[in-house]
DNA sequence: TATATTTGCGTGTTCGCACACGAAAATTAA
DNA sequence: TTAATTTTCGTGTGCGAACACGCAAATATA
């Protein structure tokens, strides 16, 4: 591997000569300036990061905003630990990184653990845009301070975020209905929403229309009912107002959740084994909703990659002065009985290796 | 974060009576040992790697052997990939690698390709056992020269190879089966196999015993015709044999092919879309397919994401003596067209990044 | 007790790069 | 021509860890 010391020699300069045209750091005539550049390019002179990051003073700071998780309601552990796997790899490269909470069905907390990290003065900040509102705030706060921030989960439009990581929802939506339309044995379907799941949550949606989309661009008969409910933490209240649906129609044959709460329904609702269920986010109650075959699909995005894309992608940002793309969308699987063990295999890994 | 001079300080030693305790390099008496374990312990010290990968005079050679790739035959560039992208990573670390490639139909290009590697003694050696006898004699050529393997894509039993990275071939297969019940409008199946796959290569035949279990472990009344064909680029010879089949037995609605080439079956045969087409991987001629609807799904193996990994495995297990699992058996992803864009993100950045 | 040998440990250098300091050379001002 | 600036560049130090060298203390041998 050629050295600043090799490029320096061969230019007939000093390193530190070479250092400043490597950083642009000026005080370099053009002609030296020139000569050295051709031979960077010559010998195709990349800078050791390993040397770089031990040598550099430069440290920062990435702020994470995402909400907690429980044992009812875990996905968001996966980002979370997708964040610490990250984490642990910029370290020494002079990056750290803190986690803020928040409650996903309160914005006060939202804002509250906001003005909690904005005090430290971060590098960068990434986080989970979950209310639209108190989204706005929050940016124009962080642009007021030129402080660069990215989407992670949850894409919100016009916004100047350096990149969204995450899921292509409407996308995701659609292909939920193609699987519907391939396992349910008639055309009508119950899809359920939870005013938990505040209206303003662009990927839940997203979910839904695109859900619609797939039968209405491929001109399929259908019929969707829709059932709002309070939330899906009350079984009994869930249960019964589902049933009340299932029982009126009683020629429905499938059941969409746009939520990560699908196992609610299928180990609530009577006679759940007739309906094709379709849900998102391998959660392990999902997962084993999946097992014993309540669940027909699972569509799931790589949350655990999604943490750990935006973390490094971000890092290089700061460290590289990489500039990411626009949008990453991380893949769409779905998941059945047969491959949901194989699904997570870098979280898991990941597990094994550290005590949470 | 707590370096080697602190725990030093604290224990009234020098640094160089640490290191010797960290790598275990001997020569500290039992009670100053004990007394620098304590604090190691207690400040949860953990070494650089950045500054431990710079100082270190330890360099690795890593050979790869892994089939090359055409325009017709693309599988293989999927892995080559991933394999550059690590190969990039681990470069500062002291760990460098070679490629070398042969032919996936000729055992003797396996070999030879292997005679070349091994005159270079590597520190590792990461191959596709794609053929079984000749395989056998590469791992007792390295077993007897002490040289750690590892398996990539294709997965052969009773060897002490240090891992397997790849997919679980049987349940690959099993979920091509239930797809193919889903989908598919009689149980009346085609499987197509060709001679090129020659019979040793695992990975082939336990897609399709995969695919059997599904219907036999399930109860599931069907019925199977196979076909093997010679190859799959003789094009009109393929249709050939397909058609005919086809004619015969005009109940059969779904055919499967459990194999990288299916767009040469989808791209020749006649009156194709009637048919529900099951395949493996995500080439550029698959996807095509996928796209134009006369491939219903493709099981996909991250085959960028084995290469990668697997060359990280093994440069944390040199350079940080990180025993892997046996098996690192990843995801089995279905594909459709609505999601096939999404699912080689990391491939798709990668290759923005760099000119191959 | 004197000498030889082993054990235990401190010191110094190096890895490739970042960055501060200051000196020589070039330019401008007087 | 000399002094004052400005431009251009070389030198030196440090980042945290790896590892070689060699000295002192402890132990063994005579």
């Amino acid at each position: 591997m050629v050295r600043i010391k090799d490029i320096a020699k061969e230019a007939n300069v000093s390193e530190g000569t070479v250092d400043r045209v490597l950083h642009n750091r000026g005080g370099v005539s053009k002609k030296t300036e020139l000569k050295i550049r051709k031979i960077l390019e010559r010998r195709n002179y990349s800078i050791n990061p390993v040397a770089s990051a031990l040598a550099s003073k430069n440290k920062y700071e990435i702020a994470v905003l995402i909400p907690n998780y429980n044992d009812t309601d875990a996905f968001w552990k996966a980002p979370y630990l997708g964040v610490l796997k990250a984490a642990e790899e910029i370290k020494s490269f002079g990056v750290n990184l803190t986690i803020y909470n928040f409650n996903q069905f309160d914005p006060k907390s939202y804002l509250k653990a906001f003005q909690k990290l904005i005090k430290t003065q971060p590098s960068s900040v990434v986080f989970v845009p979950m209310f639209l509102s108190e989204t706005s705030r929050i940016v124009s706060q962080l642009e007021t301070q030129n402080i660069p921030y990215q989407f992670l989960n949850i894409d919100v439009e016009n916004h100047n975020n350096l990149t969204y990581v995450g899921q292509d929802s409407l996308m995701a939506g659609t292909i939920a209905g193609k699987l519907m339309h391939l396992s349910a044995t008639t055309n009508k379907y119950l899809i359920i929403l939870s005013r938990e799941n505040r209206t303003d949550n662009n990927a839940i949606s997203k979910r839904v229309k695109g859900f619609q989309d797939y039968f209405l661009k491929n001109n399929l008969e259908h019929a969707m009912h829709t059932l709002k409910v309070d939330g899906f933490n009350n079984k009994l209240n869930l249960a019964q107002s589902v049933n009340d649906v299932l029982k009126k129609h009683s020629d429905i044959s499938g059941i969409f959740v746009p939520s990560s709460r699908i196992s609610a329904l299928a180990n609530n609702v009577d006679n759940i084994a007739k309906f094709t269920l379709i849900g998102f986010d391998n959660t392990p109650q999902n997962v084993a909703c999946l097992k014993q075959e309540t669940v027909s699909f699972l569509i799931s995005q790589k949350p655990f990659e999604q943490g750990y894309e935006s973390i490094k992608i971000i890092s290089d940002y700061l460290t590289k002065t990489k500039k990411p793309k626009q949008k990453i969308y991380l893949p769409i699987d779905i998941l059945i009985k047969e491959n949901v063990d194989y699904n997570d295999m870098s979280q898991n890994l990941f597990e094994e290796d550290v005590t949470i």
